[in-house]
DNA sequence: TTGAAAGCGCTACCAA
DNA sequence: TTGGTAGCGCTTTCAA
């Protein structure tokens, strides 16, 4: 009886195809990577293509980074918040932005260690620069990433970081222009909604001080009102308005804005006669509601930018860290305030 | 003159380590890893830690990957789609899970290259595993993964592949389901919205055949209406309704109904009078119009489902293809039907 | 024009 | 208990 050998498929790897070819395994990388340096006979580079398409095989990226020293990998850890459709937005400009200069751009996972612990996991990939969102990185874990040998790191988020460039995204501004537009329109108690769920706080925090801010020196009070993205929390918090007596209400967002909105108005509040009402990011449910919602719309630098800046800083590590104030914040007043 | 030595901070190995710690190489690895198999005594051990905290040092990822031969990277493709808020839960829920069972999550941007095309790059980083969201992928991609190590390739969208086990996600239920529900409500006429932008037909198409066949062998009339996203559109819309002659309206998901919903309202079409209106995917927005929006609930399996399902795969590479139906969709009666 | 061989950083086998 | 060393897959220098 027949001996059944079951061919288990084990990963072609050049020395395959070199065998395949009949070359070395030298000229099948010069062919593969159509090495200028080296001029190969046209057939035996037809020889080497066919044998590697024949086998299906595919570079070992880690084998050809470990040997080159170095890798086009940026690294971006996928922050732990959800933000935006907009800020998504960038990112997609941001990686097709990279993916055109010859980067590729990784996302990794953040469950699991963080700050200055994750630098060191982050490490290990030996990227040739990281995008850090938010401030989830300290001085340590910058220094970390650079003796692994990236060549950049560059935060997105409230603070600079020493020796890393820095995009900076003040939310603080949001909540100062919403803050000076209520009081140009002559309110004086204004409540500043705040997500009550967890996780929102690296926005909320600043967007309250923002407000707090465009209130310092005028005769204006600004009160925090903790709101959990429930109807029931709204019409709660909508039931004792009245106690509150605010003039104003600046929301994190159009979302916590509009929710509010609709308990207040179900609740008998004329917006914006009793109360005036802005959100911010500018989405479209603000224009359904009626009245329609004044909003603070924001604006990021686009992905190409981004990309730029990274580019350089990989050209040029030596140079000085970029740090570079990004976040716009203008109002667009409709019919809420 | 003296010469001045600009240290340029070379990244440490474990070679720097040994030296530092005046032990072998062999000696750092196994104090490093934890080897059971070994016993090293105290005093070693603490010099081999003391050497790398000293140093910084931060294992190589490639070059132990290589050595060892398979990595613990699950690779999972960035949808080119923006996909909604349920999702990217459903992505953070599965990252943790997976992260629990000591996988490590890569999201990989998808710049560039398209389908199978796609699927030799994502190769070269000889993952364990690969989600790929969506269908881009065909039999040919998943032979080049499995050659290339991947132990289990897993397919989340509207089809299976063969070879790749597959978390079917079949849009049609959530069409059907609106459909079955307007039909229930006696009407006939029934309208489809569908994004007039480019990039969700992988959603809406099926949601829409999935109302044609719902309607399929009564006298009910489906008529497809594309829509952007935009408040023109919407009121453009809204003015020919009367010559459409729609009793019904189901929309791709709750921001068009809503959306349309207002066009209408400004119009003067009573709701739900007029036209019955349902939505999709149970936003939070649909509770603030009045009426407050029926919607299709969607449901998605939890992350740690997944992740589970991934692990068995992994483990047992020899295995049958598994193919789930994952996709759950209730109909959220509400006001406006 | 092609091949032999060194070596990137790491782990694990075998010896001492 | 520790060290020597082979070798993972690849690129690149040097020789032929």
């Amino acid at each position: 009886m027949p001996t059944v050998m079951v061919q288990i498929p084990n990963t072609p790897t050049s020395t395959d195809v070199a065998r395949l070819a009949g070359v070395s395994r030298a000229t099948v990388s010069y062919v593969l990577n159509n090495t200028s340096a080296v001029r190969i006979s046209e057939s035996t580079r037809r020889r080497v293509h066919e044998a590697a398409r024949e086998l299906g095989y595919v570079p070992h990226a880690a084998a050809r980074s470990l040997r080159a020293g170095h890798s086009r990998t940026v690294l971006m850890p996928t922050p732990t918040i959800p933000v935006g459709s907009l800020y998504s937005r960038f990112l997609g400009e941001l990686q097709s932005a990279l993916g055109g200069l010859d980067y590729t751009v990784v996302q990794y996972g953040t469950a699991g260690p963080r700050g200055d612990e994750a630098a060191r996991a982050w490490a290990e990939l030996r990227p040739v620069a990281v995008l850090v969102p938010g401030a989830d990185i300290g001085p340590q874990g910058v220094a970390v990433l650079k003796r692994a040998g990236a060549r950049a790191v560059v935060t997105l988020g409230p603070r600079r970081v020493d020796g890393a460039h820095a995009l900076l995204m003040d939310h603080t501004a949001v909540g100062h222009c919403a803050g000076t537009h209520l009081l140009a329109r002559g309110r004086r108690r204004i409540g500043v909604v705040v997500p009550g769920e967890a996780g929102l706080e690296v926005f909320s925090r600043p967007r309250l001080a923002g407000v707090r801010r465009a209130a310092h020196g005028t005769d204006a009070a600004v009160t925090e009102l903790p709101l959990p993205y429930t109807e029931e929390a709204a019409a709660e918090l909508a039931a004792r308005w009245p106690r509150l007596g605010l003039d104003a209400v600046f929301a994190y967002n159009d979302e916590y804005a509009m929710l509010l909105m609709r308990a207040l108005q179900d609740e008998g509040v004329g917006v914006p006669g009793d109360v005036a009402v802005v959100g911010a990011d500018d989405l479209m449910l603000g224009r359904l509601l009626r009245p329609r919602l004044s909003t603070v719309r924001v604006e990021l630098p686009s992905g190409q930018d981004l990309a730029e800046l990274v580019d350089r800083a990989v050209r040029d590590p030596g140079g000085d860290p970029e740090v570079r104030e990004v976040l716009g914040a203008t109002l667009v007043r409709r019919a809420s305030s």
